[in-house]
DNA sequence: GTATAATGCGAGCATTCGCTCGCTTTTCCT
DNA sequence: AGGAAAAGCGAGCGAATGCTCGCATTATAC
């Protein structure tokens, strides 16, 4: 037989099925948790529902906890995702224009599988993932703030991380409330009227 | 044998010792689940801390999730005590002077034990408890929109429940915020910018 | 082709948990 | 005093869970 090239000796083969194995976890661990709530999603279920066993489970997540995290992160990264982009794309707008737009990701943003937000939200123990969840709420809320800096002349005089803090708060909470409320708040006349009036209250706060 | 009298017959005796066990089985479940966490809150702890033992623990709840439940309403009984007396308080005084009643009772009132408070947020899954935080939201909304409607010549045209809902929304997450945020955020002087900077987006926003 | 390492397997262990039940102690009533 | 009812007790059961470990299978290297 000829030769294997030196390059890429010893990770392929390696990769292409345990790769696929950590996918169906994390997969099988959403739809579980989404199907049936965080109680009955028990190791041993996630394995059998990811077509996996346990011992591989266990191969690539210490525990329980690291594959309900791993699910998370994946959602997590999901929503930065539209944040980073929206706020991009928002940089160079004034704030009336800034602020409606950013309102209406919020929005769309919890509407990324909402049952699997809903379960995030009500059901799983924080414990341990504080961490994260922080990490995650300071990079919101310093993206927000730098756009907030670059506009400042639009602005009154008014303490940056405090005006920040509230408006982040404030449109995280009517986003987070209207779409846990269910789908009799999300018709698209609601979701206007919403998006209005919550971005009328953020200008008229910020100016 | 003679008769057993009609009146107060049975429930005496059981009383003065049941409510004293009732009450401390609640409280070691709330110390427990500020102490330890959610996880390690198990009815053999409960009791054990309680000084009472299972057994007397599951005649008067009927799981674990009812002492859990019992906590929650303990909680939630209180801050609402505190909400019906500030709105009440607050019927006739104009929109500048009650919402920056609001906001400050907000954060009073998320100030009860937050350690609990933060317990109950971030740690008990809620299975079964969606009807009672409902509730909960439903009366605070009411009441609310019924001192806003009393108002209304203060404000300026809008629907009455899109407003309650954003305003409601905004204070109790900057609230919430504030405390979960840990003591760094609670001094005075925070305390009262936040009141003000509030109050200020919230009137503004509806006159 | 064969040795070696990577990956996958799953019965089962140790532990914990919620909860029951037969019994004792305390309180109340007469 | 005496007996019935209320309250309390706690060892322990059955079920479930997270996780281990010794072995089987598959891929890679040469």
């Amino acid at each position: 037989m000829a030769r294997t090239p030196p390059t890429k000796p010893r990770k392929n083969a390696l990769q292409a099925r345990s790769r696929a194995t950590v996918d169906a976890l994390v997969e099988a661990t959403a739809r579980i948790l989404v199907r049936d709530g965080f109680e009955k999603a028990s190791t041993n279920r996630i394995a059998e529902i990811a077509g996996v066993s346990v011992g591989s489970l266990y191969q690539y997540f210490p525990s329980k906890e690291a594959l309900v995290a791993a699910v998370i992160d994946r959602h997590n990264e999901e929503i930065m995702g539209i944040v980073r982009t929206a706020l991009a794309e928002v940089a160079d707008l004034p704030i009336d224009k800034a602020v409606r737009k950013l309102v209406t990701i919020a929005i769309e943003a919890h509407r990324i599988d909402p049952k699997l937000h809903r379960v995030l939200a009500e059901q799983i123990p924080r414990t341990g993932q504080l961490k994260d969840v922080e990490a995650f709420n300071r990079e919101v809320h310093d993206l927000v703030r730098t756009y907030l800096e670059s506009r400042r002349k639009e602005m009154r005089k008014i303490d940056l991380d405090v005006a920040t803090f509230i408006c982040v708060s404030s449109i995280e909470a009517v986003a987070h409330n209207t779409v846990l409320n269910g789908p009799e708040m999300l018709s698209e006349k609601m979701v206007r009227t919403l998006v209005d009036e919550t971005t009328r209250m953020v200008v008229g706060y910020l100016r």
